[in-house]
DNA sequence: GTCACTGCAAACCCTTTGCAACTCA
DNA sequence: TGAGTTGCAAAGGGTTTGCAGTGAC
């Protein structure tokens, strides 16, 4: 995503344009692998040395409230960040907390039509991720 | 569930039954509303007061590992674990850490059926679990 | 009797916070 | 200019680890 349109994001979600917050959201998007605060905090910190640790963390704290990005849970220990837009779900690593993104279309119709129709006493759809957890064969990446 | 089937089931993963295992997986079995380790902490010291937060701590990692229970992902900083079996899926709230099971066969069952005619190229399934995000009505519990 | 487990406390590590300096609007 | 943001460093809090003592088998 180019850096006029994701500084587009920000001035529409009222915040103010700083280096720091554009570097932090292009690398969420370009690291598609669902990086932690830390890979986040290497890759800005090639571009911007300065940066520190604590504001990282404060911006990502700031776009997630916006929705800009999404936390996302994991079964491990740190948190993780996902700058992905559009229908998708994961694909957990059993052994590890390596994750994949799998999108599905149709997957999430099928869930969506059932939820749906479906209704659920007492509480308020607004969203679903299916996380699928097995095991990666040793071709794929990583 | 009774006192006996907790200690076979430490027994068939060849763990040695000692009162503080029997005792932690009698309380996430008992705690239905995926405790956090100081939930179990607490329940456990009813019963055993000398019991510490480390040994929890291992326990907790141990019954993980054998699969006695699972320790699942939420959006909140701490862990829980969830000692529910069969089929279920999890309703998280957008804006607290709360989370209900939500069981419904069928959906997994159409969820199940998809995978399996729908392979995934490099990776096989071994399960699911779908996080269903909105919030709850007031009138709910909590 | 042996080896694994517990209890305790310190270490660890990720994340948050406080505050002075700075900067975008 | 001034409200909001950054950088830094220290604090915070959940989890892990090391080790001596204990207990299950």
């Amino acid at each position: 995503m180019n850096t006029e349109s994701l500084i587009r994001k920000l001035k529409e979600c009222g915040l103010k344009v700083t280096p720091q917050r554009v570097l932090v959201l292009k690398a969420v998007s370009a690291l598609n692998d669902h990086p932690t605060a830390e890979d986040i905090f290497r890759k800005v910190k090639q571009e911007l040395p300065t940066i520190s640790f604590g504001t990282v963390y404060n911006i990502l704290d700031t776009l997630v409230k916006q929705r800009l990005i999404e936390r996302i849970s994991t079964m491990g220990d740190k948190m993780r960040y996902d700058g992905i837009s559009g229908d998708h779900h994961h694909l957990l690593s059993s052994d590890s907390d390596m994750i994949e993104v799998y999108y599905v279309a149709d997957l999430s119709g099928l869930i969506g039509t059932y939820l749906n129709k479906k209704k659920i006493p007492g509480f308020t759809v607004s969203g679903f991720k299916l996380n699928i957890s097995g095991e990666f064969s040793k071709s794929d990446k990583n």
